[in-house]
DNA sequence: GAACGATTCGCAAGCGCTTGCACGAGCGAC
DNA sequence: GTCGCTCGTGCAAGCGCTTGCGAATCGTTC
């Protein structure tokens, strides 16, 4: 059940009572064509809905261009407004885009072994999914410009934030509130050993709390893997601390949405007893008024795409795109108790 | 700055000593090879690395697939774990997705009007987005075949969940805890009019309620855009009513969420004041203890990627397959206050 | 040992399009 | 009326691969 075969360039020449090169260069508006001949074409084409092969033009050498797009994440927000991002400015640059998830494990081995993605594309974008060493050696099979959003440090033109300063942000909005003992809810993904969004988050604490001189307390720190329910899970585990902190920094958004859930079941006042601050402004956080540090993420694909479509083109683009970043206060973040109470205790 | 060009099947042919035909039998594990030969070829083409040409090799009428996914937004967890269903299966069956999305009703015209997809799909799969007539009559220009999943209804094979059921399974609940005054927040999206799937819900809770014999009070309908911000404001409209619902029913856990928020703002208790109850099972729910009815979401992009496939072999397949959906209680929702009053009374 | 079917293999004809190149008009300048 | 141009057009050679078909090879059977 084939459909009736399509409508081909020598139809449509035939119509316009012209040569199919001609027609071809009508089509595709080359030069060595009369105004009155690319008439005739361009009216044949409309009128037998004519669509040109891209196989066939590709293969004849007409350009045409189509980018791979690696995720590792399609149902988190991150990554879904990255890619939307993206997809519209390829989109409007009339770049095909294919999309490859590439969750656990087994779908990484399988994508860097098998490459499916080789001889079909000529860039490839990684949203949001860090790679080593080995796994750019296979990429370099490819053959393609290849271009890190969101995630991969170097090795490729990138767009991403600076996690640190994001980082830096929270802890800092924490420290300024009078905060002396702060924990940090440590975001891993399974998948993705060595995330450096992570690391750069973690360096921020840890910074943060040295240079305001306040001792580093190995039991604040809590790693779990992304998500809400481990956020919660680790906030179980502060709690159960002899000495609870009086903030919490998570990694992320989601994170710290956990840690608010676990606060609330506990019967916890937040801000009062307990401020926590993530990061990404996150939809959640206008939902839960969560305080956290906003990144630009649909600003991050587009910026993405179009180095990538710059560097498609062969004209020069920045290799390294850094986005600001920003504190966003809501109700999840106060003054510690102590203060309060103090401030209380004089009036 | 082009790469150095592709290895190909005549390279290939040449180092295992055989001509290109039957190399590219070789290859493609067509009969009439012997089993040396094959063993040969297969040697050589991964000694040089070899990758066959797309093009080329559709274009001679060697098939390969590749179907575009149509989807409305990316960035919201609905579409992303639909896509993420379905791009496993199709990626599994080693068919390649291009990402269309198509948010706005300029993007739209544009993906209808252009068909930026012809002739480069050999299928079509609407996730998530209701078309019109119109709009289906530039697909069948097309001529591929076009699967729906989460929301067309009819007019294509679909896989869905039947949200009149759905509604149905969160309203009876609320009836069931003795809920009398239940409002609904209706969800629509400006991009999509006549989106089925909030008429589904929408049914639900008139027919609920008169099958219970509650009388229809239009105060206690409200309908707003999508999403949790929303959500929170059409509950402000409802809790400015002289007398304010028991329960809510919303179309979406978002709307749901929205709806929490401003209560807890409002120093309401859930459920003891009033009671709420969403649809989707959004991961939200967890972290804001959400009672809800859950879909099967990536199971319907699963199912939709293996309808496809069996119809792209020409096998036969169900047209229209209707996952189950299930009420999941959470703290969201008690009995009315009139209830527990009465019972304390009894105490 | 000859005839015959079963295998294997290569030739060549495309698939639909792009583009270098040669050819034929038109044109102004002389 | 020529010559030399420019401009428009078509021819034909691929791009890299698939596949029908006939040729070649081989093992069998009487």
């Amino acid at each position: 059940m084939k459909e009736e075969s399509h409508v081909n360039l020598a139809q449509v020449a035939r119509r316009a009572g012209v040569s199919i090169a001609s027609a071809s260069r009508a089509l595709r508006g080359r030069p060595g064509v009369s105004h009155t001949t690319r008439a005739r074409v361009t009216l044949a084409a409309e009128e037998l809905s004519y669509v040109v092969s891209p196989e066939a033009s590709r293969l004849a050498g007409g350009a045409s261009t189509r980018v791979a797009v690696v995720v590792p994440h399609l149902s988190r927000w991150f990554f879904g407004a990255l890619l939307e991002g993206l997809e519209s400015v390829l989109r409007d640059a009339e770049v095909d885009v294919l999309l490859y998830h590439v969750g656990d494990a087994e779908d990484r081995r399988d994508f860097f072994g098998l490459l499916p993605a080789r001889r079909k594309v000529d860039a490839l974008v990684l949203l949001g999914l860090p790679v080593d060493d080995e796994e750019r050696r296979r990429l370099e099979l490819m053959g393609v410009q290849i271009t890190a959003v969101g995630g991969q440090v170097a090795s490729y033109p990138y767009v991403r934030i600076d996690d640190y300063a994001a980082g830096r942000q929270a802890v800092d909005h924490l420290l300024f509130l009078g905060h002396q003992r702060i924990a940090m809810i440590a975001g891993t993904d399974p998948d993705q050993p060595g995330w450096p969004v992570a690391v750069g988050r973690s360096e921020a604490y840890h910074e943060a709390l040295r240079e305001a001189g306040l001792p580093a307390h190995d039991e604040l720190v809590v790693t779990v893997d992304w998500g809400g329910a481990m956020g919660a899970q680790a906030m179980g585990r502060l709690l159960s601390l002899r000495e609870p902190p009086t903030a919490v920094y998570a990694h992320s958004d989601e994170l710290a949405a956990g840690a608010l859930r676990t606060l609330r079941r506990a019967g916890l006042d937040v801000p009062g007893d307990i401020s926590v601050v993530g990061i990404d402004d996150h939809p959640v956080c206008e939902l839960m008024d969560l305080t956290t540090v906003r990144q630009p993420v649909r600003e991050q694909g587009v910026a993405a795409g179009e180095t990538l479509l710059r560097r498609l083109r062969g004209e020069p683009s920045d290799d390294a795109v850094t986005l600001p970043t920003q504190l966003v206060v809501r109700g999840s973040t106060g003054r510690p108790r102590r203060f309060a109470a103090s401030a209380g205790a004089l009036t």
